[in-house]
DNA sequence: TTAAGAGTTTTTGCATGCAATTTCCATGGC
DNA sequence: GCCATGGAAATTGCATGCAAAAACTCTTAA
């Protein structure tokens, strides 16, 4: 009875069909989400099996729904269909972050542009309050608070952006490598730096520098690839080291 | 005397050949292989209904392997769900096209980038010849065989990328607005000045000149937005008018 | 004539069944 | 002892069946 239509509405941009939250969705689009989580927070391990049997038993649907729930994970790339052979969850190699990490610097460099383009000062104010509290987390040492302010603020200069095309292809690939960005055990000298193009990277906001804010932002996601990749060779590495 | 294998070839309803390149991938994969390929083609009208039955008889199988083709394309964008009721081939709106060629803007310049970093003598020397044996279409004003040639070459300088991932992503998209763009009735003006642009991308291409030539694309995909705006509106403009 | 309503048909969503392929295990030959 | 081979169990790919939701149709009333 209240939505919409009062003074103060926000600048939702489609309040269509927010009458009934709790609408019974499909079955296999409601799986879709679920392993995808699953996948995305590492409970099925890179490269392990997926075998069907075993997810109908654990969420209680039969075959079809979630067979159509794999296919679409596969073709979003977090699963690889082996033909008569199931599924396994695909595992990030050095070559694959090498690929998608100057897509996502490209992705950024875009969403940073078109933000300068429409921000408006109530969302500096706000994203200034994100990226000084994220400072207070690395003064603090706090790494994985820090990286859910990081993540945030990325992800408001997104949704400033307006294009939602652009957000759902990013929210793709950062699906993917979330989990190799969060594992990332970045040295001192990265996580300052990375804190330092922040700094950067609220100036130009601010000062709704699109250009610059691009170059700023395709830097970072490739100084962000190298720290990544650092960590998942050191990951890799040691074993080597350890047997020889 | 070539595939029954003449020591009492069963009769068996599927020859299995493992010897031929075109494996028989499995019936699903196959499936969106062709209805990708109706709907960009444009066989099936943007906002028309699907119906499941229908195309199982069209392709001869049952509607599972069906559905699930139906869920990938869906989830690539081509389709869109409706709750009980199937689908429906998704249709592009003005707001789809603003916001589907920036994002294609990026990954080209981005692709621009890579290539000019990789490109070798020899490629170049195959982008010239394409180059101008589009420009002899155009001078020609034969605009099918102008726009096969653009497509190579735009699809060319993303393998010399030599990203798979920003290559997939790319497909997406230019899959979603190509039949938009081949519709699109260039104006003369139009048509020249995609020419010129593609004189400039030759010319940063063979110089390897990176950020040059990302600049260029990028504004040579900011143009063909206009041109495919100005089209769709030419085309929804004049039943409007015959109406009033 | 239009609109509404009940019943029927169609269509979708999901579960299950069957054949084919793969995997596992045990047996046997070298 | 090791590798090859045969067969059983498990798993996948696809077809079909059934219930629920939607769409259609025919009737009826204002």
């Amino acid at each position: 009875m209240d939505d919409a239509h009062l003074a103060g509405a926000p600048p939702s941009p489609r309040p269509r069909d927010t009458a009934t939250p709790i609408r019974r969705v499909s079955l296999h689009d409601e799986l879709v989400g679920h392993l995808r989580d699953l996948i995305v927070e590492g409970a099925l391990s890179p490269g392990s099996r997926v075998q069907e049997r075993e997810l109908c038993l654990r969420f209680g649907v039969s075959r079809t729904p979630l067979r159509e729930a794999l296919k679409v994970l596969a073709s979003e790339g977090l699963l690889e269909l082996l033909p008569n052979r199931g599924a396994q969850v695909a595992r990030l190699t050095l070559a694959d972050i090498e690929e998608m990490f100057p897509v996502m610097g490209a992705f950024e460099a875009l969403a940073g542009e078109l933000a300068c383009a429409r921000i408006a000062g109530e969302e500096i104010a706000e994203i200034r309050a994100l990226h000084y509290q994220m400072v207070l987390h690395h003064a603090r040492r706090e790494l994985p608070e820090y990286f859910r302010l990081n993540q945030r603020i990325h992800e408001r200069i997104l949704e400033i952006a307006g294009n939602a095309t652009l957000s759902r292809l990013y929210a793709g690939l950062a699906g993917r490598v979330r989990r190799a960005r969060y594992v990332a055990n970045m040295t001192q000298a990265r996580w300052d730096q990375a804190v330092e193009e922040h700094e950067a990277i609220l100036e130009a906001l601010a000062a709704r520098d699109g250009p610059r804010l691009a170059k700023i932002l395709k830097a970072h996601l490739a100084n962000k690839c190298e720290t990544v990749k650092e960590s998942l060779l050191a990951e890799t590495e040691p074993s080597a080291a350890r047997r020889s």
